[in-house]
DNA sequence: TTAAGTGCAAATTATTTGCAGTAAG
DNA sequence: CTTACTGCAAATAATTTGCACTTAA
């Protein structure tokens, strides 16, 4: 054991939930710090739909109402904790990397990862409609198998 | 009158919309060739959705029910007629022009619109992981009032 | 004639909501 | 304590489907 002998351990994937949902001034329920430790537990960037979260948490032994998946989704969300992804219109995904950037969706699969950003060079953007801003740019590269 | 005396008048709208149709080996039957008329009949492009589309042919005087705009819809993706996207989860918008190009969303009307392909220069891509290919790629400009 | 196309109503899927109970500050 | 949060079940919205009827070729 090293510093900080009088502070009880505390797991890491607690500590960086606890410090995400700060973030945002989120009430750190249990159920979110579930939520939250699933999705950033291990400071890692993830992609998810409310059901594969649910399954996520069901699977780490956490009990989480699946309205209750989607309406801290939300939350999270509102709070610029996620982005949310529209790729197929069946459902939606949610990205722990808010800041823009492209993706890769398998359209057979429905897999959707991040597309490495420093390969993808815009190098001139239609200019806005007057009295519009861009708020951003979604780049999704669709992949068939070869 | 000009030529082709003998040939009775077939209004351009509905020309175009056989000869959109036959393109795909589609029959132009009476309720397709109320979409198509509604969707090319004046040659400009068009984004719609399955209840703006219903929405037009009804107050064109056609009667077709929303099931078959459904299921219509469907048909002239799978023929390559129109081309699907998505920008919101929550309705599919539905393009006849159907290559590539980059889109305008207003956020907070839903409107959706072409962005002039040719100010969109994208100079380099991310090369797609082993064993796909880019089937296409989606670009959407979100748009928010300023 | 006959396979393809259509319409309805019911089914499905993803998501939201009303409201009574629970828990965090 | 008090207000935000949660869970359930029911509601909603977009879309699909099963199946009997119709129509283009």
């Amino acid at each position: 054991m090293t510093a900080t002998p009088n502070c009880p351990a505390v797991a890491p994937a607690s500590q960086r939930a606890i410090v995400w949902l700060a973030r945002a001034d989120l009430r750190p329920t249990r159920q979110r710090m579930a939520l939250a430790e699933a999705l950033v537990g291990d400071g890692e960037h993830r992609h998810v739909t409310a059901e594969s979260l649910y399954a996520a948490a069901l699977e780490r032994g956490e009990s989480v109402s699946l309205a209750t998946v989607y309406n801290t989704l939300r939350a999270f969300c509102q709070a610029g904790l996620l982005a949310e992804i529209t790729v197929d219109g069946t459902k939606s995904y949610f990205d722990t990397n808010t800041h823009d950037h492209p993706h890769f969706y398998w359209e057979d699969s429905g897999r959707l990862i991040d597309a490495p950003a420093d390969q993808l060079q815009i190098a001139r953007l239609p200019q806005a409609p007057e009295g519009t801003e861009i708020a951003s740019v979604d780049v999704i590269i669709r992949l068939r198998r070869r």
